[in-house]
DNA sequence: CTGTTAGCGCTTTCAC
DNA sequence: GTGAAAGCGCTAACAG
């Protein structure tokens, strides 16, 4: 028996005021499963095998009156009382380290489309490059006992993510790995695409080509695009950065230069640019046709924008410039381009994850999805 | 007395053999408050104060050990249960029509802050610019019995929202209105925004002035936009769509077109584009000097990648061009902007949210933000 | 200071 | 076919 009493009554929603706009009075709190039972005159047994389609063992005539009560009382189940009970709650975690970087918004579309496909609501949690907004979050999803994760790590989520790849919540790490952790990843085919885009420089013509990349050590995706670089170009593995390395091709030798621009520095910044303006000027010096190779779009964007500054509009005749992503703006500034199959990385994460979820624990999987060469005006010859 | 006997007991989290990799043999559910209780010797109730911080009334024994107990269980508190038995989450939705529109992202990072500023997480949904997402989401945010959203609306959610401005979650909207709906509002004030546009480009000398924008009727930002920029030339109100309107100022007379662009139509735009440039020819030949004034970011990257294709990469100097939104390339490619206040839009929703849900239930308040003139190469003159 | 007792809203045996 | 009762993990009175 209920000791409910009388209780503040859920009033059938009607149209409470809102043109004459007063306050509304009974704050009606939205109706429970036992008071749709009571409205239908039966009990919240028959309420919940309604909700959840079990339509085969309810007389069609109690089947309509559940239909009537819960259209009169505008009820909606509660989730969080579901998933309590019942252990699951179909909701995932997508953990972006940047929303500001049109990858992350892209990786979440293909994210976005899976979920809906695999019957999953994905729980949109954005780091803002801040570790610290990346540990909380992390709590946070786990505190909601979400059934896995997706995430894009930042620099160091630590120990953060062992308890899930181990014992924890299934995880499927995107763009980039974390060190300790043993789980599953997908993201982009780095290596072939440094090679893609060294290629088609060399194919150009160009003989001196830099790299210019965000500090990378303790990021999987930037490590291996630099390494893919120096390899694609023929380099010695070892020679330090900033420092040219020499490779020959075909009948000509090519230099190699790793930059590194930290975005996140100001200052470090126009130091860094500074230093790009010189070795550029050599190279024009040196009659070596040179060219950049931006490891990513926000290092693109920034070096365009200086490009841009120090050249003026026509800076695209001064200096050639790749890049790795495809942001939007990309056509409109005439940048080639090596674009991600960011739809596709999502997609495939939420597969995995929900490989894992349903329990076909296999070994830990790794996919490097091919990127494509866009080539537009920016790498002239 | 629990009944609960001999249980897959929840073993301390140690190094479950993430480096011998094979599948974790007992999928050790997570600690409950009960089970630490049990470890620490005590009732769940103290547990539940120390998770409270209620430190006041716990001994600093009891409080050590349930610390510890805490510690080696690797416990954390069901939010989901807490939620159910409190009546309260914290959580907001965050239902944005497109987050391919840096508009949104800027726009979250401000309810991000706000969120963290006052205790609330954000649960961000995408509707991608489908309606039918977007009212799946709604009632997932209900379902979730969020404590109130904030709604960048897509065209028409119907009377998906209705039971929130009244009885229902309350609710606050971005940018656009929702037709029926009394709720609160932020968002940027079009009309200063138009005007503060048209000033500049009549101070330039333009006098044939192209409002281009997506279908507007349904969207109550643009439909103030184009009405304010018919207002600011002083062009009789009744003009049709993509009929000139004369007005005069100063000694000369300046024409005022609106002209529709339906970004989900690919053919459409053709069309549509192919007028544009009929109309921008025509002013040409009159030696009228014609600027496009877009409505917003998506626009104005259309419009840019026609003029480039169509004048090449010096359009710059064929045909002007002013937008509202200050999207990140458009310091690249060089575009006049009205920038909106995107985060402190965000951060005010969420305030006025924040005010509702404590119960300030005054009468619904809307906030017009101003915007900012960003000038750059795009209208010379 | 501490533990016992009721539930939050829902699902799920297990009887009738 | 249908419903009563026992919890999911947690909090909040009430007693001690």
């Amino acid at each position: 028996m209920s000791t409910r009493g009388a209780r503040n009554t859920p009033a059938p929603q009607g149209s409470s005021g809102t043109g004459e706009g007063g306050p509304a009075l009974a704050p009606p709190r939205r109706a429970t499963i036992s008071d749709v039972a009571r409205e239908a005159g039966t009990g919240k047994t028959s309420i919940s095998r309604y909700l959840n389609g079990e339509f085969s063992v309810l007389s069609p005539d109690l089947r309509a009156r559940i239909e009537a009560a819960i259209e009169r009382l505008d009820y909606r189940p509660n989730q969080m009382a579901r998933g309590l009970k019942r252990g699951r709650n179909r909701l995932l975690g997508l953990l972006l380290a940047d929303l500001a970087n049109p990858y992350s918004v892209e990786v979440l579309q293909g994210v976005e489309a899976a979920c809906h496909a695999l019957g999953y609501m994905p729980l949109i949690c954005h780091a803002a490059n801040e570790v610290d907004m990346e540990r909380r979050y992390l709590q946070l999803l786990t505190a909601y006992r979400v059934e896995g994760v997706i995430v894009n790590a930042l620099g160091v989520p630590e120990s953060m993510l062992k308890p899930m790849g181990s014992g924890g919540i299934p995880a499927v790490l995107v763009d980039r790995t974390v060190d300790g952790l043993d789980a599953d990843m997908v993201g982009l085919d780095n290596a072939g695409a440094a090679r893609l885009g060294v290629e088609h420089l060399l194919a150009h013509g160009y003989d001196d080509l830099v790299f210019v990349v965000q500090p990378f050590e303790h990021v999987s995706s930037r490590r291996e695009r630099e390494a893919a670089f120096r390899a694609s170009v023929g380099a010695t593995p070892d020679a330090t950065d900033a420092v040219a390395r020499l490779a020959v091709h075909g009948a000509r030798s090519v230099s190699a230069t790793t930059h590194v621009l930290d975005l996140h520095d100001e200052a470090g910044v126009a130091a860094s640019l500074a230093a790009l303006d010189a070795h550029i000027a050599d190279a024009a010096r040196r009659n070596a046709r040179c060219a950049l190779f931006a490891a990513n779009a926000p290092v693109a964007l920034r070096l365009a924008l200086h490009l841009k500054a120090e050249f003026g509009a026509q800076w695209q005749q001064h200096a050639a410039l790749i890049a790795i992503d495809d942001p939007e703006w990309a056509e409109l500034a005439g940048i080639t381009t090596i674009r991600q199959p960011t739809r596709e990385i999502g997609y495939r994460a939420v597969q995995f994850l929900h490989e894992r979820i349903e329990g076909m624990a296999l070994a830990t999987r790794a996919q490097a999805l091919p990127g494509e060469l866009v080539v537009r005006a920016s790498t002239p010859g």
